[in-house]
DNA sequence: GCACCTGGTGGGATCGCTCTCACCCGGTGT
DNA sequence: ACACCGGGTGAGAGCGATCCCACCAGGTGC
């Protein structure tokens, strides 16, 4: 591969053009007549720069149309402009759920007025997993948003130890009081739908909860577990499920099967849910007739199910936004007191319950 | 903000630690007491190093938990190792579609082998767009996926002209000789979609299609006509949604309303026959009794409506998967022929028709 | 014997930027 | 008169990698 983009041979390739070269900072300055140095300073907050100067370096920027090689800037700086969305996801099915793409698109409003690139590192298991957490402490990175964090991918503990600035999404296993986090109140969330339940008159209660390696199911399961104790009702059936809708089937045969007389089930998902109506639907079972049905998420699943779902809506976007703006803070600010924000989930009535 | 990290004054901070400061080539080769090109040699594929040498030098990477500063590399190589997925969607609602969570899912497969980062590009409309454009122009990466491509997002006569290596996923508007995509054969699923409602006995069949300005709507309208025509049926039934399922209920209603007796519905996206279901179900239409209805995508949402719906499987995360592979071709391989890859969506009968 | 490879090696130069430092200027304080 | 300051500037030294080139073995061909 040799370096054929600026050899002297004639441009090869239909359009018959050469590649353009682009500007340097060099350039830029040349032609405002003015220092690299000082054209530097123009471009990074101007700061002692002549008002003269300054306007002259923005119009050979405008001119050349230049961007700063943002690798010679990194090598300097130490900073590379950009950070990463860690998730540590083995299971490739939960990549579609679209809990991931609200992440996605809540960070991605965070670092919007900033121009720092997000980049995504899909951590799998094992010697990958390795590969990722290498990246990330030799400081390829600014600072990480990790999202669905499970347990065992000891990502809390690694991270906290290396200092490279880092927020979960979701209250991480270890180091709870030193690692920055984003949450919503899961366990509340969990009593409200249960509590919702109970009003709704149902006394036998299960609960399809989530992988019980991650807070969000644990603190789900708790909720759902502190509001039947509140009332007096029984907390014994509960099947684990892996927060996707066939995990969601699954376990609602399940739950048919030990405990056919049940009246009402809270999923600590909306995909876990839709797969238990369906489910439902296919032993006969009316909803909310016979069943009434309540589900976690409000992401969209939860209005195109039949019934519609009532639900919890957990504020993806806004949590991860916050997440990614806590994430700045951390990395401009330094080391400031670490305050996790917990969200409120709120109770969506529709049909299912 | 000075260079505390390697200040003689104590290390600040909690852990008392200093920042390891992460090891450079140069300490490796020393450690592997060799010179610093051997060791970059040993490191780049390890042409012309002695057997002794090479495992001096991964021996030394490992205790020193070695990884090569991109940025430094990057400066040298002019290459980035990394690449872009540029998402041109001013619609926020629209990145909660899992179509897009797949497309990930693909891309990032495609990138595993390598160690090529994906960075995450959300081009807004106006100046935004532009700053991406201009970041895409001036090779902070070596190559870009674009999903979701608009018509007046021109990205595809940009991109063409830059010759910085794409490939799109669905057909591109411009320039579609010379640019590189996959693509599903949307024209041919809407046909298959049709003809099963016809095959069925609808002889009075509207359609939701998708937005008007992306191939993948156009494409699955026309696929949608002809079949009708073929058949001497009647494609005058049309109302335009937009991939979401507020969309598509908002476009049933007109349809209802305008075409009161119609017995089947081919909506673009199962999004869109989602929302088109539960407005069926308010207005008292029985699915499949009254009115049969048949989606696209086949991404998860499919099985969690009622009835579960027939649709055509989507290989977007197949297809992404491709692309990104043709991306990697591009980028190593230089020009070569611009084979577009297109895949194929079967139908999956389910109940709704 | 000399030329000429071929595998293996190390010494710079270099990529495009930032940042420290020295310097220059005119205004102020003593 | 001098020192001093503070805004504004440019020269030059890196940052950590790659890569070209020079070089040194030892083998081969004539």
């Amino acid at each position: 591969m040799t370096d054929d983009a600026r050899s002297a041979a004639p441009a090869v390739g239909r359009s018959g053009l050469t590649m353009p070269h682009a500007p340097t900072l060099e350039e830029v300055a040349r032609r405002a007549g003015v220092s690299r140095s000082t054209a530097s300073r123009a471009i990074n907050g101007g700061l002692k720069v002549s008002p003269a100067a300054q306007a002259a370096v923005d119009a050979a920027i405008a001119e050349l149309n230049y961007t700063p090689n943002r690798a010679a800037r990194s090598l300097v700086t130490r900073r590379t402009d950009s950070v990463a969305l860690v998730v540590p996801e083995p299971d490739e099915r939960v990549l579609t759920d679209p809990y991931f793409a609200g992440t996605l698109q809540g960070i991605t409003a965070a670092l919007d007025p900033t121009d720092i690139q997000l980049v995504l590192l899909i951590a799998r298991r094992g010697e990958e997993a390795k590969r990722t957490t290498r990246y990330l402490l030799n400081r390829h990175v600014d600072g990480a948003v990790v999202v669905s964090h499970h347990r065992d991918d000891a990502l809390d503990q690694v991270l906290h130890d290396s200092r490279l600035p880092t927020v979960f999404v979701g209250r991480p296993w270890a180091a709870a009081g030193d690692v920055a986090f984003v949450d919503v109140d899961n366990e509340h969330g969990g009593r409200i739908a249960t509590e919702h339940l109970i009003k709704a008159g149902c006394t036998r209660i299960a609960t399809i909860a989530g992988p019980l390696d991650m807070a969000a199911g644990l603190d789900r399961l708790a909720g759902w577990r502190s509001a039947l104790h509140e009332a007096g009702l029984s907390d014994e059936a509960m099947a684990r499920g892996d927060f996707t809708s066939a995990g969601g089937a699954a376990a609602t045969e399940r739950l048919l099967a030990a405990y056919p007389d049940i009246d009402g089930i809270f999923a600590a998902s909306d995909l876990m849910a839709a797969g238990a109506l369906s489910v439902l639907a296919r032993h006969g079972r009316s909803v909310p007739g016979d069943i009434k049905v309540v589900g976690y998420d409000d992401l969209g699943v939860a209005t195109s199910t039949a019934p519609p779902l009532t639900t919890l809506r957990n504020p993806v976007v806004e949590m991860s936004r916050a997440a990614g703006e806590l994430l700045l803070a951390k990395i401009t600010g330094g080391d400031q007191e670490v305050v996790p924000r917990i969200f409120h989930a709120e109770l969506v009535v529709r049909e299912s319950a």
